[in-house]
DNA sequence: TCCCTCAATAATGTATACATAATGTTCCGT
DNA sequence: ACGGAACATTATGTATACATTATTGAGGGA
């Protein structure tokens, strides 16, 4: 009943995005192969008008490649990419919170974000973190990083970390679910949350380079956690569009 | 016959896009105004499909904005908006020379980045420097930052930079033309030109935070030009998009 | 046996007709 | 005269038919 109502009230491109959102991170589209527009109508239920659209805007997600004669193929990632795709990230993040830092943020404004640490120490007091912490956290985490963005003021700013968080496992939380299965996965959060504290400080006394540094860092540990997660391979399976990652015997 | 060419070899979407990116930057689509898809289809001459899909794709440049209600409309800019674009396309590049510099880069893959500065500080020799002079400036000071992007062989990185300087205002080479007008113009040219040399030098010697500094220095250069230039009424019509560009008054 | 060419097939790119939703206008009621 | 509702109009979103181009397969020649 609820799927009827959204058939009607979303649009058959966003549909037709979604589900094949899916299908890509998933793997039941697999990188290199071209995607064919009719089986995609056939799957999404959409016709191929919004089909194409949303390849189009999946390209440009950065989810799929155009190829030269026409059509679109999966894209792959290296584990390189992937880390680069995480430290661009945390770059422009660094570069919101100095933004925040130099131009100021009044008492107000800061008050959403400290109440998102508070909630996140209040997570984290429990030991040991729960699995359902850890969605918690995941949630948190990323309002966090949404609501840090926005402190910067700037649109043109703001438009592109959006773009940059795009890729799953480019995203502020992408591998906090996977870290859940690792035994540092206690100490991460803390280092972590230790971060977002000093990140408030920094902007609160207009210190943009400390700022501008600690989340550069932050994204950092990220990084950190793609390698730990990648080489423990009893929990491959949480790590996010596993099947994008290209390696190195590909 | 050239045109006739361009209009069989070249797809109806990458024409319509071509020829209203035209009209937006021209202004002659005005900002904040709903874009007619059928009057689209009349100037461009292509039909609805490829207009539509030429739309989505302005959309993701950044020069168009979605309506909610449907359709689409040319986005404005502040000068804020246009500045902090050009600081963040400067953070990126500083990204990418560090990376060259801290992953190391060999003398094969330098060579052309110091034949392009050669072949810039031959066309500075020339005193006082001449309008052509400013056009060839302008291609090779292009070429100069997208070997440098390259320098960072980190695919992800790169297609963020390439999307960062879509924007007419925000590419490396946006307000070269602009200040050919202004009086300190052969300053800056001189000026941006060390910026150059100093990211090889960086680069050769693994200095990664001097060739990130220099290159987000580098960008504040043309930050500082965008205000001489919008200062300097009397050549404004230099400026690239000026018809985007949201005055105070608005 | 390998390669090249040609043809059949199936894919993408485009145009257009249709449905549906938004917008603007007119008329009626207060 | 002003506000609101209903209708007409025009816009966007979608589906589908068509054309053109790429790809794949078979067949013939070197």
């Amino acid at each position: 009943m609820a799927e009827r109502e959204v058939d009607r009230s979303v649009s058959q491109t966003v549909k037709a995005q979604l589900a094949l959102r899916d299908q890509i991170l998933s793997g039941s589209l697999r990188a290199g192969e071209r995607i064919s527009e009719l089986q995609a109508v056939e799957t999404t239920g959409a016709s191929r008008t919004p089909v194409r659209m949303a390849l189009v805007r999946l390209e440009e997600e950065g989810l799929l490649e155009a190829i030269p004669s026409g059509g679109f193929m999966v894209k792959a990632f290296s584990e390189r990419d992937i880390s680069d795709s995480i430290e661009l990230r945390g770059t422009l993040e660094g570069l919101a919170a100095r933004f925040a830092a130099e131009r100021g943020v009044s008492a107000r404004e800061l008050e959403p974000l400290k109440e998102c640490l508070a909630a996140i120490d209040e997570l984290l007091r429990q030991v040991p973190i729960s699995v359902d912490a850890f969605s918690s956290y995941v949630a948190l985490n990323a309002r966090f990083h949404a609501l840090l963005t926005e402190l910067s003021r700037s649109p043109p700013l703001i438009r592109q970390i959006d773009r940059a968080s795009a890729l799953p496992f480019a995203s502020p939380s992408g591998f906090v679910m996977a870290q859940s299965a690792l035994p540092e996965a206690q100490q991460i959060l803390i280092i972590g949350q230790e971060h977002h504290r000093v990140v408030i400080d920094a902007i609160e006394n207009r210190e943009g380079a400390r700022a501008e540094a600690v989340m550069r860092e932050h994204a950092r540990l990220a990084v950190r956690n793609l390698r730990l997660a990648l080489r423990n391979r009893t929990h491959l399976d949480l790590l996010p569009a596993l099947a994008l990652i290209r390696t190195a015997t590909d």
